[in-house]
DNA sequence: TTCCATGCAAAGGGTTTGCACTCTC
DNA sequence: GAGAGTGCAAACCCTTTGCATGGAA
């Protein structure tokens, strides 16, 4: 199939070796812009292959980070949820759900930003729009 | 002494028991705005208050975020940051060193916030400007 | 054949819990 | 004396590590 075609040659042009295991995460973050936990890509991979251990997983998610093809969000302090939209934008969270979803880049504007320390340089700038359901009454 | 009494005052403001145990850990915390993790707490506690544990320590810090004292920073995955500065402002996280600086509330300034689904209310916007100590060469 | 990747199980770090004891009001 | 707070140790959850096996270039 093609699109599995596509996805070996995207982990090859990263640099990385095309493995059963890291196809399989890849076809469960890859596809399409996610918003997962390791224990959901690992329960979500092994419907793909049975077999793949958490250790893979839990390793093959870091190396994705490492080569761009992930990022990290650090929401809740429950778990890591790594996110396949590698794209510049923010994040609205719901707390009392978990949900997160994404704003597209362009609609926030942040202005007034610091001067750095000499021998500073920006890395990046998370927003987080945290958000909860309506309390009734 | 009557900083201890007003910190004593404060507790019991906020509807808790003023014990020894959480008056060492408002001292440690409360004198003035810091960035400590739970385990910098502990071991600041005590040198105040030699046979205070860690349960304790743990479980005060969240009665103090409960209560509107304290608040809860996710920088790094690595360990929640408990942050005594309670007014509207953000950070400054340096990746390298974990090192945490705030920006004061109004020189940031956000606009483009979207508009919230039905069933929503915002609760807070986390603004963390990322840095790095510059690379050599 | 050399290196990279995988799997397993055990360890690790931060945090929470259960339960009995102690204190405050 | 009732309820809140504390302490200890063990449990917990997410994540990482060590090491031997297996596969790719």
């Amino acid at each position: 199939m093609e699109t599995s075609t596509s996805l070996y040659e995207r982990l090859h042009a990263a640099g990385m070796l095309p493995t059963l295991q890291r196809l399989a995460i890849g076809e469960v973050l890859l596809r399409r812009p996610v918003h997962m936990t390791a224990e959901q890509v690992l329960a979500a991979a092994r419907e793909r292959l049975a077999g793949i251990s958490r250790a893979t997983v839990y390793g093959t998610l870091q190396t994705f980070v490492r080569h761009g093809l992930l990022r990290e969000l650090l929401m809740d302090g429950e778990a890591t949820i790594y996110d396949s939209n590698t794209h510049a934008h923010h994040h609205v969270y719901n707390i009392d759900t978990g949900e997160v979803h994404d704003l597209p880049p362009g609609q926030l504007q942040v202005s007034g930003l610091p001067a750095l320390a000499e021998g500073l340089e920006m890395a990046e700038v998370d927003i987080i729009v945290r958000v909860r359901s309506r309390q009734l009454g």
